[in-house]
DNA sequence: CGGCATCCCCTCGGATACTG
DNA sequence: CAGTATCCGAGGGGATGCCG
């Protein structure tokens, strides 16, 4: 399962996708950057989400110290979500992932064919 | 921050981690940075991985445009595997991914904590 | 408001065996 | 060498309902 391959490399790829590995927690950071929210604002931000497992990931993300969840005594209660230091530090590679999705999206439109020229180059 | 939706409603970082999601797509495209390698020069570099599932994950990368596969009719038979520009132009983020995640796990090591708790003990 | 509890389905990933 | 073909268990993710 976990091989903790120290130095050479690699592996903190690996590391660093499994936080992020969860289908809404990417989304969920990205909406987080520099901004303390709600959990129902969140969800708002995120429709197709249900409450179990925006609060499953939240929690995931919290145990892995990206994000710190508040919860006030209040009635109602309120519990707010915010990105730790760890999960700011995600910024560049989420703007960046945001940019390269973008970019991504905008050759699926765009007649910019990579063609289908088969493995016609493999050799006699 | 600015919403940046794609035609279907869905945000440009969902749309990347989609395509990098699967356990060894991250190594993998890690490991084929300005390199062509051969199916099993891949699997040595990731001996975890199974046959099966390294076939399928790079199956879906070449579908999705980020890498490609070259058959050549020879005996025996050699294939190999060389992202596209597409494929390529990931490479700032794979390298942030892996200096993050090697960042993470040093953080690990040193208490630099600041929630307290999280340091559940990871049962087996 | 922001959760749990429960049920369920379906995909993902792994193990093993066979083939062109 | 580089795959398919099966079979399988685990669990991620969804739907719904109840609660402090």
């Amino acid at each position: 399962m976990r091989e903790l391959l120290t130095s050479d490399g690699k592996c903190p790829v690996e590391t660093a996708l499994e936080l992020i590995d969860g289908k809404w927690k990417g989304v969920a950071l990205y909406h987080l950057l520099g901004e303390t929210l709600r959990f129902n604002e969140l969800r708002r931000r995120i429709p197709q989400v249900t409450q179990r497992v925006l609060t499953k990931q939240l929690r995931e993300l919290e145990r892995d110290g990206l994000l710190t969840r508040t919860v006030f005594a209040e009635v109602p209660p309120r519990v707010e979500y915010r990105l730790t230091e760890l999960g700011e530090s995600l910024k560049p590679i989420i703007l960046a992932l945001r940019q390269w999705g973008a970019e991504y999206r905008a050759r699926q439109d765009s007649p910019h064919q990579e063609s289908g020229d088969a493995a016609a180059k493999a050799a006699a």
